[in-house]
DNA sequence: TCCTGACCTCAAGTGAAGTTGAGGTCATAT
DNA sequence: ATATGACCTCAACTTCACTTGAGGTCAGGA
């Protein structure tokens, strides 16, 4: 296959069109169908056959991972749009502007973290009980108090 | 066991004791030191028996976790301590400081990403290839070009 | 007709940071 | 004497996001 004739363009694209095109490799793209982040429906043959939207959702998909979204919310997200119709700027933009609150809070928590580590780089003391950086109620807490794993990211 | 008799302040620990005292599970203890991060003698009976200095390295563990370093780092890091000896605030001072140099440089990476996010928000193009959320080259970068992992935590 | 390449399924492996469980030992309290 | 609780080892399981491999199908070109 050489030159993409323009009157194919709105044909949809078997699994190596797909990973060419976005960059991803074939067997991530099996693995996101068989999460439900994407559909496809097959081909005579059993292949899979790609609606273009594909293209989109996968680069959704990429940025949200970026952003440290975990792929079981990105689906959770996903299920909201339409299925086969290529999500819309409109639709971006919820997305998006849902995964930046994350991003901000994250940050956040870090710089918070880091700052913490500041005033604890001259004291040294660590204790539990005492230390801010080994008791993540205080100044540095998350989510709320309760036993909770302590893993910031 | 009811109270501790002072008299016993400077005995070696047995895993549970550590446990308590450190708020790790046993079952990490043995964890750790599989993972050469902590040291033990073992009793007549082949049970552990930690030096006291252990709640001091467990103490930094856990604080260096918080900051999101690996385990292995973690471990390179404590080799470079005397054996068996309390680390020193001295100590401290020299590990902490380079995780915070880390944490700083995650920071920036994710304070980079939310801006790039913040403008692609109102755009919603995505395209690989000009979209710098896509493309971690560019304003993004994080550690020079050349094929690399996506993962910025 | 045969070969090649792209595709298919399903199972298992990877690595991080542990947790859980089975089966066994040891010392002490009743 | 026995039961309890703390300890021991070793193997297997967990989650996440995939990758790798084995074994098989299908379509097009020489």
């Amino acid at each position: 296959m050489a030159i993409i004739d323009p009157a194919d363009m709105d044909k949809d694209l078997s699994v190596g069109e797909v990973a060419e095109r976005s960059g991803v490799a074939v067997s991530t793209i099996h693995f996101y169908e068989s999460k439900g982040l994407i559909a496809s429906w097959r081909s005579s043959g059993n292949q899979r056959r790609f609606p273009r939207d594909v293209l989109r959702r996968i680069a959704i998909i990429k940025v949200a991972q970026r952003l440290g979204v975990p792929l079981a919310t990105i689906a959770q997200a996903l299920k909201t749009l339409p299925d086969g119709r290529t999500p819309t700027a409109e639709d971006w933009k919820r997305l998006s502007a849902a995964w930046k609150a994350d991003l901000d809070e994250r940050i956040a928590v870090l710089t918070k973290l880091r700052d913490g580590l500041e005033g604890c780089i001259g004291c040294g003391c660590l204790s539990l009980g005492e230390c801010p950086l080994r008791n993540p109620w205080d100044e540095l807490s998350e989510d709320g108090p309760g036993p909770r794993l302590l893993d910031p990211r």
